[in-house]
DNA sequence: CATATTTGTGGACAAAGTCCATTTATTTGG
DNA sequence: CCAAATAAATGGACTTTGTCCACAAATATG
């Protein structure tokens, strides 16, 4: 019942996060990848290649706005597309060097930006809370 | 480092959230409140009463969407707004019955929705979850 | 008391999200 | 084997959120 309270939390969390990239990451910020196409960007170095659907499930997003990030994502040449050889209906995403090279920077900052958010909390413990959501959002 | 992640899962935690309460209430959308406005009804009921800036900090949103957001509750009947005695600046915001009731809705909503999505994890694991989020957040 | 600072509001614009229709491939079941 | 259903991706149109800036009114400060 008191879950509720997660909600909140969860909410912050996310805002924290997102006003502390906006604030420190003049690289993050002058590539211009908007908090969606971050998401879509680390996600995209978790799973290598991915279809536009899956991407836009992981990330829970529409699938037609997941069309315009992408494009978006692609002419700043971070990402690639390119036609499934099995089902012509697919395009195959994945990360270009410049979109790994850009992923990278993204991780040290927002691995700097969390650690200074979870700093109230120990190093194990943020791994239980790590593993905790982990196992949730699977 | 492997901190990243944790903002991936957050995020989709979050966008779980929303679209699992935007299907399943239909109270909670006919009034229109939007996430926002959520959160906002949520902070207020854990206030009691709070100026216009408290609540932006504490919902991490700009001061003048708060502004918007909370004229939007106003005129739905949550909220109410009088200004400050010692402070002529200040308006002190506060739920309405109506804004205690939606508020119990709500709650209810999300404490399913939530307690859908943790279905992975034991009871014990999630107030270790929220307990260190708390923490956290903070 | 002049000058900063704080609080809230509003305008104008940019970004994100939602819903619906459409096109092109692929399955499926009769 | 082929109509009909389904799936993948895109685009249009619109609403909601978010951001930045300027500003008015009240209060704090030196």
């Amino acid at each position: 019942m008191a879950d509720t309270d997660l909600a909140l939390l969860l909410d912050r969390f996310m805002r924290r996060i997102h006003a502390a990239l906006h604030a420190k990451a003049p690289d993050f910020d002058s590539d211009r990848i908007g908090p969606g196409g971050a998401m879509v960007l680390l996600t995209l170095a978790d799973m290598e290649t991915a279809q536009m659907h899956e991407l836009a499930r992981r990330v829970a997003r529409d699938k037609s706005q997941m069309t315009r990030v992408v494009q978006a994502l692609e002419t700043k040449g971070m990402v690639t597309r390119k036609p499934a050889p099995q089902d012509a209906r697919v395009s195959l995403i994945s990360l270009t060097d410049r979109g790994h090279t850009v992923v990278a920077t993204l991780r040290q900052v927002l691995a700097e930006t969390i650690d200074e958010i979870l700093g109230p909390i120990a190093e194990q413990e943020k791994r239980t809370l790590r593993d905790l959501l982990r196992r949730a959002m699977s």
